[in-house]
DNA sequence: AGTATATAGTTCATTTATGTATAATCAATA
DNA sequence: TATTGATTATACATAAATGAACTATATACT
């Protein structure tokens, strides 16, 4: 089990020598930042078999995630909280194996479209069973009032950013 | 302001062509994703004036949390959430700005003791007042019992990984 | 004591990510 | 319709992170 108790210690060190530090907004951000690193070493672990790695397999989701499964890279970096430049190496990377395909856009030529092939759209949907089951395992310590007041908290927590 | 609605949306589509995937816990796993990539971002940000990065922030930030400022780098890595490969590299520059020093252990003569400088705790009480600023910020929007919530639920969530 | 096993840390090769510059296209407007 | 200013995506150089192998020291076992 992840022990969150020697963070807690660090942070009341903290506080003795620095009195304005804001202990619960630290203790929140360390949390999210532990958790994050879980959630992508795992998701790592889980993909490694099909050849994906956390990064890849978001592009994809994304992309499965959209009605006529396709976006662009732009919108693939904003749902995959991408940097531009790397989308254009991940999907390239998908590209050459073949799980996803490029066009460019008839009404805009800058716009390239992405789209997902039959063959990533199968690759999904074999992983997706161990997907999951990750993530009912990495939320089963809390019930489903729970997961729903969570939900609420890290939304309103998001809504302070970048405005 | 950061929009969680699309990410929503791509949830949905994804239930309906994959009725088996779990709405909630893929929900609470995009938004800690989200929320970490906008952390990361900010912190990199402030931290950019003063010629550091995040993660060396963490490192340093690590040692100062201990009582003798002072940490091995396999505690290092553990805190941090840094491979250890990636720690050498880290401290191995924040020796170079004389932010901390490097020094082999008495006791046990495979361990280092990595220890702030006076430079590197004057640069730390330099730099904190912007930290506590965006803390401050990033939490803005829940209140001191919601930041408590929030706090209880993400421990929670914590304690399934890695059992 | 002597040998095996484990641990701490670093090094090095490779992979992955970022920032900046560039090319192509579009939209607005003078 | 030419010109200017955005926008979209990519290329390239640089930086950061990872995994695997390696060195040195400590611990356990017989």
């Amino acid at each position: 089990m992840s022990d969150f108790a020697p963070t807690e210690a660090r942070l009341q060190v903290t506080l003795s020598k620095y009195p304005g530090f804001p202990r619960d907004p630290a203790a929140l951000v360390r949390l999210i930042k532990h958790l994050y690193k879980e959630i992508h070493d795992e998701a790592n672990a889980v993909m490694k078999p099909y050849g994906l790695n956390h990064p890849e397999y978001n592009i994809l989701m994304m992309m499965y995630g959209s009605p006529d499964n396709s976006l662009n890279p732009s919108q693939l970096a904003d749902a995959a909280g991408e940097k531009s430049a790397n989308v254009t190496r991940l999907t390239t990377q998908l590209c050459e194996k073949g799980y996803i395909a490029r066009a460019s856009s008839e009404d805009d030529r800058r716009k390239v479209t992405l789209t997902l092939t039959p063959e990533g759209i199968a690759l999904i949907e074999s992983f997706l069973p161990a997907i999951v089951t990750l993530l009912f395992r990495q939320t089963r310590k809390l019930d489903t009032t729970e997961q729903a007041q969570l939900e609420v908290l890290l939304k309103k927590m998001l809504a302070g950013y970048g405005e």
